[in-house]
RNA sequence: GGUUUCGUGGCCGAGUGGCUAGGCUCUGGUUUGCAAAACCAGCUACAGCGGUUCGAAUCCGCUCGAAACCUCCA
């Protein structure tokens, strides 16, 4: 059913790269931890979803039938494990002074705008944690009754000692207990429900005053925050599943505590490979809404932002993020931006080109170099930013041709132009950003006859109403560019 | 303090024991009525100090520096 690949993926749980193997094939089952929608998403929460919108991409175009389930948070996110846990959603309604479920609506429909503007596919499925409640309550049972959580005074908390004798609490994040509690002394003081200091809530008893709250055996209250992926994640790709992507800020305690989770109510570690992408910086430090550096999509688009020079379209940040691998962090910065926004400018055109070549009689170059190059790239832990390499490598191939100095045959040609296609829109996911409006006829057929005349002036050697038709051209943003025998036009920026 | 990771040229960023990353910028050239685009060539690199090796930017050690996580965060 697959293609045949050796895709190799970096599996933070074991810290090497692995030959990826389906646990049933052809079905793959990819779990992401999706945002909690108590205000917009950033920049940084971008680059973390892009990134396994690549994943899914390329899964997908190798050929298998893969099982997108990314949340939505909803409720149950508490501030902090105290007494006195608050939840962020309650919280932000309070604050705008309307119903939470208001909150998590307004900033979904923000999520989801961001997501398509930045060419992101949907989902398969999109759970959210208050359509689970059921689930979680059912969880927490197979939790206590398995002896790996407490009830205290209406809350729940999962019992890390317990679970640390039979199985090891820390292994994603390589972390150990006994080094973990020297460090967090500090946080033992004061009455705290807890036994242990790493014990985490996965049923927390409500407040008078809370609003969003549910029956369950331990009276009424909100589920923990770390347990929703892990009952979303197994209710749909079922108690062992291949991928499990996340921000690498969720490595813990949010996802040790998934494991933990899994493990306690039904024995089984439930993910295969474990991939976290890294962190959007800005100046060096990690952009944060805490830290007020991060930005909004709309401040990027029109540039209205202290830290920005001027506005950069999504595509170029896309493209951008591709430049780097998802394992490294990456530098916001105005001259990277600008960099990455002329390189997409010039693999698009090569695009425009390769699309406009005539095939020869036969071909003096070798393509089926460069496509093998791309796959092996992607191969190798997704690799976008050495795809591009190679991807601009045959730029300068058909740059060539297209200037007679090689020659292309058809049926190259056509593997070529198919190539190309399927790595740039469908498995990079970028959009060429001039093309939707040049798909206006009129507007074609007016630049023909502006062009035709143009050309007259020229071969009448009218150099100054030639010039005099581009710079107003120009004026509206529409770029000409003579070759040999004739003008080609495009928007710009 | 602990855990994880990293330090590559003007900027961004791959790579990995011996073979050109790539993009942007800059310089020179080709092409062009001019421009743009394209093409060719060039320019600055692997934090520092030791070690292993025939050979290291790539492995090991130390030093210096940076980041994330250890509290909510993609």
């Amino acid at each position: 059913m697959s293609k045949e690949s050796s895709l190799h993926i970096y599996n933070s749980l074991t810290r090497t790269k692995e030959i990826f193997k389906p646990l049933n094939p052809p079905f793959v089952g990819l779990y992401v931890c999706g945002p909690t929608v108590y205000s917009d998403v950033h920049l940084g929460n971008v680059r973390s979803f892009l990134t396994f919108d690549v994943v899914y991409r390329y899964l997908t175009y190798l050929g298998h039938n893969v099982r997108y389930v990314r949340n939505i948070t909803d409720v149950g996110h508490l501030l902090d494990d105290s007494d006195t846990g608050d939840d962020k959603i309650e919280k932000r309604a309070r604050l705008e002074k309307i119903e939470p479920m208001e909150i998590v609506q307004k900033y979904t429909n923000g999520f989801h705008n961001t997501v398509n503007q930045f060419n992101l596919l949907p989902p398969s499925i999109e759970p959210t944690a208050t359509g689970h409640i059921i689930e979680q309550i059912e969880m927490i049972e197979r939790i206590i009754k398995n002896g790996f959580a407490y009830e205290v005074n209406g809350s729940v908390y999962f019992d890390v000692k317990k679970y640390s004798e039979q199985h090891n609490y820390g292994e994603l994040s390589g972390r150990k207990l006994d080094e973990l509690l020297e460090q967090t002394r500090d946080n033992l003081e004061g009455g705290n429900e807890k036994r242990f200091f790493a014990d985490f809530a996965i049923w927390k008893k409500a407040s008078q005053e809370t609003i969003m709250k549910w029956e369950s055996p331990w009276g009424i209250g909100v589920p923990g925050w770390h347990l929703e992926c892990s009952v979303m994640s197994t209710k749909y790709l079922g108690q062992e599943f291949d991928i499990h992507g996340g921000g690498m800020d969720l490595k813990f305690p949010h996802h040790e505590c998934e494991i933990a989770q899994s493990v306690g109510a039904d024995g089984t570690n439930p993910v295969k490979y474990w991939m976290h992408g890294n962190m959007l910086t800005v100046n060096g430090t990690k952009m944060s809404k805490s830290l007020g550096n991060s930005f909004l999509p709309e401040e990027l688009i029109s540039g209205d932002h202290p830290l920005l020079e001027k506005g950069y379209s999504p595509m170029t940040v896309r493209f951008f993020f591709l430049q780097a691998n998802y394992k490294s962090t990456v530098d916001f910065s105005n001259d990277a931006l600008q960099g990455a926004e002329k390189g997409l400018i010039k693999l698009m055109n090569g695009i425009e080109t390769l699309s406009n070549l005539i095939p020869s009689e036969k071909s003096t170059i070798d393509i089926n170099n460069i496509i093998s190059n791309c796959n092996k790239s992607m191969d190798d832990d997704f690799n976008t930013p050495m795809t591009i390499a190679h991807l601009f490598d045959g730029l300068k191939v058909i740059n060539s041709i297209n200037d007679g100095k090689e020659s292309i045959g058809a049926s190259d040609l056509e593997k070529m132009q198919a190539h190309y296609n399927t790595f740039v829109f469908n498995i990079l996911g970028l959009v060429s950003e001039s093309s939707e409006s040049q798909t206006n006829n009129v507007e074609n057929e007016l630049m023909d006859i502006i062009i035709e005349l143009r050309k007259k002036s020229k071969e009448n050697k009218d150099w100054s109403t030639a010039d005099l038709i581009r710079d107003e051209l120009g004026k509206l943003n529409i770029s000409i560019k003579d070759s040999k025998d004739k003008s080609t036009w495009s928007y710009e920026e």
